[in-house]
DNA sequence: CTCTGATGAGACGTTGACGTCTCATTCGGG
DNA sequence: CCCGAATGAGACGTCAACGTCTCATCAGAG
């Protein structure tokens, strides 16, 4: 039986989460195998980068369809998309940042479908009158992302309850800070 | 005359902003000088940062002071507090991810206090009845700095136009992307 | 002009991480 | 019990970036 491929990715994702910059031995170490070990099931550091980037994706994807975007209000559906990708958020940090490294290169086509998915929800919400038109859903798709960085990295150096992290973030996203005068 | 420390600072940032990861050498070529004198400037590359900290700090308490904080509705606050954080956002959109990268070490003294002043904006509006008090000054200053990291890199990708960058992370940090039903 | 100090170009050694390799050990199936 | 495949430990060479150094050149002050 192979080494839990899953787990190693796991273990990856979580250690890169918080340190990006962190050794291949010490991913090795963080996943309770040895180097060699890690080197045989990928083959170089951008090879780990690139399963953790499928993972991200695959992650995202199934967050998407957990959610079930076309249900309901748009806003409830960004309330849902939000539960579901909190388990993703580190992941979703590290990527988030990790994408601005490549500049010339075209991105891995996985996002562009997440990143389509995500701004045609917010456009749905557009369309029904649920969300105001003057915020492109290509912005606010980005802002999902950058809150969702954010939020994770405050609540890993204490600065928000991890409790809070999914409310913080939609209630921001759909409400902003500003007191509702009607409802 | 000194080689213009200033110029290479700026070059330094804009070029970091772009790429994290860019060698000492090219950032020595983007400012236009030799390696040989840019590390005659700054002892390593850890000066460097460390002096681009500095810089980022100054320019953002610089915003700070210039936004006039106390000033008005604290909703014009902020928006006059982006207005001048603009110019800063590819800095700090660089300095918030690198301070990921801290893990134990505590971090300059400098953005404590940029921190506690925009906290207190959001405090000072949250006491004047004008921003809802379920979201926490310290998240709403976190959210601030994520927004602005997403708004630069966005348009740095052509995502959002430049024209737009203060709108969108106004908008979207005061207002949310629900339509208003009142006002 | 001359002297001084700063600069550019580039060589040099060091370091840290990478990727490959070997070999002993271990674990599980037959 | 035995065998083979997978693993762990670690040695090894490679490479890129760093930081230091030297030296020729250049510009400006006196």
């Amino acid at each position: 039986m192979p080494i839990d491929r899953e787990h190693v990715l796991r273990s990856a994702a979580a250690l890169l989460t918080r340190r990006s910059t962190a050794t291949m031995d010490e991913v090795a170490r963080a996943a309770g195998i040895s180097r060699a070990t890690l080197h045989r099931q990928f083959a170089g550091r951008d090879a780990l980068v690139r399963a953790l980037e499928e993972l991200g994706i695959q992650e995202c994807e199934a967050a998407l369809d957990a959610a079930r975007l076309d249900e309901g209000t748009a806003r409830d559906a960004v309330r849902r998309l939000v539960r579901e990708f909190e388990g993703a958020a580190g992941l979703i940090a590290f990527l988030y940042t990790e994408n601005q490294l490549f500049e010339g290169e075209e991105q891995n086509a996985g996002w562009a479908r997440v990143d389509a998915r995500v701004a045609a929800l917010f456009r749905r919400g557009q369309e029904s009158g649920e969300f105001r038109i003057d915020l492109t859903p290509a912005w606010l798709t980005e802002a999902l992302y950058g809150l969702c960085a954010s939020g994770a990295w405050a609540v890993s150096e204490g600065r928000v309850a991890a409790k809070d992290f999914q409310y913080m973030i939609v209630e921001l996203l759909l409400g902003g800070a500003l007191r509702r005068e009607g409802s």
